[in-house]
RNA sequence: GUCCUCGUAGCUCAGCUGGAUAGAGCACUCGAUUCCUAAUCGAGAGGUCACGCGUUCGAAUCGCGUCGAGGACACCA
């Protein structure tokens, strides 16, 4: 809609004008603030060039008029340009609002160590990167979405381990010389248990089984974490291995020795990463051949640009934030542009419980389980919480406020909203056919407003994406169902004059809720 | 020490490509149900946008500095 606004005005006007929605929407649908920007060019008052420019759209028909207000210029939208838009969104439903964007995105997420389950702080970036995918999608963009399995590496070795030591404690007589660093928690247990019954309990005794309870481990943990994620409707198209691409080290090693981009010293090869804007120089092979964590991520991303897409997007948890320049730097020495690259963090989450801080589970090894917080909230507020607010910044919430089933919880305040045209269409005994092709015109200032308030979903949508800042949608969403029930508190309906109107414009709000709950993975209740 | 993120109402946070009188929810006070679900709505109260300087017609928004909070600074992943 914005856009068949932008067009018009670009019909009379040259060079770039910012368009925005006035604070008091009484004085229309959008305003440009063009005039005062011209005032110095023109040396002429903002507003006598505002009252001169807004003639121009005198012949427009998606304008009802234009007005000049104390320098500003307003349009308000026709009611015949509202009613179109209307009828069109209502009729494609839950494809409403979808874009024409053809770029194509990599969108990698999650990708946690599988050596345990997921924690609340993954859960985080779960939830966003699959509502970030769902929202681009939605706008046309292709998006693949991927997790990273870290099944190479010290952690892996170390799962193994643990199983071993786990079940030597639980069913041998050995006496367990635990050592510094392993992993704790009843998952460990639980995982020796499953060996035991699959492998038999000699699998215990020799250590030089730990390579295989490793393997056997990482599976296991991936299955539980995908597990994890279904449980708030989550799936990923494609899972990578580390271990496999290490394989094609040599390969990225090689280009990287073609581009000057690596060096040996004290044994070791390192990447130049400090000519590109890293702090120091990497190590990416140990000096007994190992490759480091790094040559992994430069290997699979060498391995990403190869697949050719437009962009990578790459959620990672706010600690690998320094992790940020080395990767890039690589990226950049493998000949690729690194401007493609983005990452976006996402921050640390603390939870409460009735103002305490929220109980670690000792089952996880002291930390809150995702799933246990799903058990007790639901996977739809748990979705909701986190498209609250931006991923960068941390996140407090109370799990008891979430469980309350009151406006002090704004999830069930927007289902409520949805819930409410549903009924309302049910008492009136008709159905979105019968009000589809009413003509919306002479409609009062309350029922104009919460019109244009549905029909802006598709560029509220874009906001979102392309800021990457999903709470826009949720704060959206929340706006319209105030604005609905506040309608409903002050119009009746069902039996009205315009009755017929007024449903159809119900169905409106209806459809964007309903969108707009879909691509956050929330339901959208018809009945409460 | 260096770098990131942040500092807005009692609390949790929006707003930040500069724009009209700084917003929401919760909590608090008062009010609304013979009438489409009160899981709702209305009204009230609540602010030095951390502080200072600068940029300009205009700054919560941009720049510099100060103070404060959290995080990152591996040959671990």
């Amino acid at each position: 809609m914005k856009k068949s606004v932008i067009d018009t005005i670009k019909k009379h006007i040259e060079g770039d004008f910012v368009l925005e929605k006035p604070k008091d929407n009484s004085f229309g649908h959008y305003a440009t603030p063009l005039a005062f920007s011209l005032a110095k060019e023109l040396r002429k008052s903002p507003m006598i060039i505002a009252d001169e420019l807004c003639l121009k759209f005198d012949d427009e028909v998606i304008f009802e008029s234009t007005t000049a207000i104390k320098g500003y210029i307003n349009f308000k939208l026709s009611d015949d340009f509202l009613n179109a838009k209307t009828t069109q969104a209502i009729k494609d439903n839950l494809n409403f609002a979808k874009g024409d964007k053809n770029e194509s995105i990599l969108l990698e997420y999650v990708s946690a160590n599988p050596t345990g389950p997921m924690h609340i702080g993954h859960a985080r970036g779960a939830v966003f990167g699959d509502t970030l995918a769902k929202v681009g999608k939605h706008l046309g963009y292709k998006i693949t979405t991927e997790y990273y399995v870290n099944d190479a590496g010290n952690q892996i070795e170390m799962l193994g381990l643990s199983v071993l030591l786990a079940g030597q404690d639980r069913y041998t007589d050995v006496k367990v010389n635990w050592p510094e660093e392993y992993y704790r928690g009843e998952y460990i247990y639980d995982l020796c248990d499953v060996a035991k019954d699959e492998f038999g309990v000699e699998i215990f005794n020799d250590k030089s089984n730990i390579p295989k309870l490793s393997s056997w481990g990482k599976d296991k943990m991936l299955e539980l974490i995908r597990a994890n994620l279904a449980m708030a409707d989550i799936e990923f198209e494609n899972f990578v291995s580390e271990k496999e691409l290490f394989e094609l080290w040599d390969k990225s090693y090689e280009k990287l020795k073609d581009r000057d981009a690596v060096f040996e010293q004290d044994g070791k090869i390192w990447l130049k990463s400090s000519e590109c804007g890293d702090e120091k120089d990497r190590v990416v092979v140990r000096e007994d051949g190992r490759p480091t964590y790094l040559a992994g991520d430069i290997i699979y991303h060498d391995d990403k640009f190869q697949r050719s897409y437009d962009r990578y997007i790459n959620i990672w948890g706010a600690d690998h934030h320094g992790y940020i320049a080395r990767v890039k730097a690589a990226v950049h020495f493998l000949g690729y542009d690194e401007n493609k690259l983005e990452v976006i963090l996402s921050q640390m989450v603390a939870l409460l419980k009735g103002g305490e801080p929220y109980k670690m589970s000792k089952r996880a090894g002291n930390f809150i389980l995702m799933s246990d917080v799903i058990e007790e909230i639901g996977s739809d507020a748990l979705r909701f919480v986190f498209l609250t607010k931006k991923s960068d910044t941390h996140l407090e919430f109370d799990v008891d406020l979430l469980k309350q089933q009151d406006s002090s919880n704004p999830i069930y305040y927007i289902q409520y909203a949805h819930a409410r045209i549903n009924q309302i269409f049910q008492k009136s005994g008709k159905s979105v056919d019968d009000i589809i092709d009413v003509n919306l015109d002479n409609l009062d200032e309350d029922s104009r407003n919460i019109l244009f308030l549905a029909l802006i979903l598709p560029e509220v949508l874009e906001d979102s994406f392309e800021s990457r800042q999903l709470q826009k949608l949720t704060e959206y969403l929340r706006n319209l169902a105030a604005s609905y029930h506040q309608f409903y508190n002050k119009h009746k309906i069902v039996g009205s004059e315009n009755e017929e109107q007024l449903l159809k414009l119900s169905a409106m709000v209806a459809t964007s809720l309903r969108v707009g709950l879909s691509l956050m993975g929330i339901e959208a209740k018809v009945k409460m």
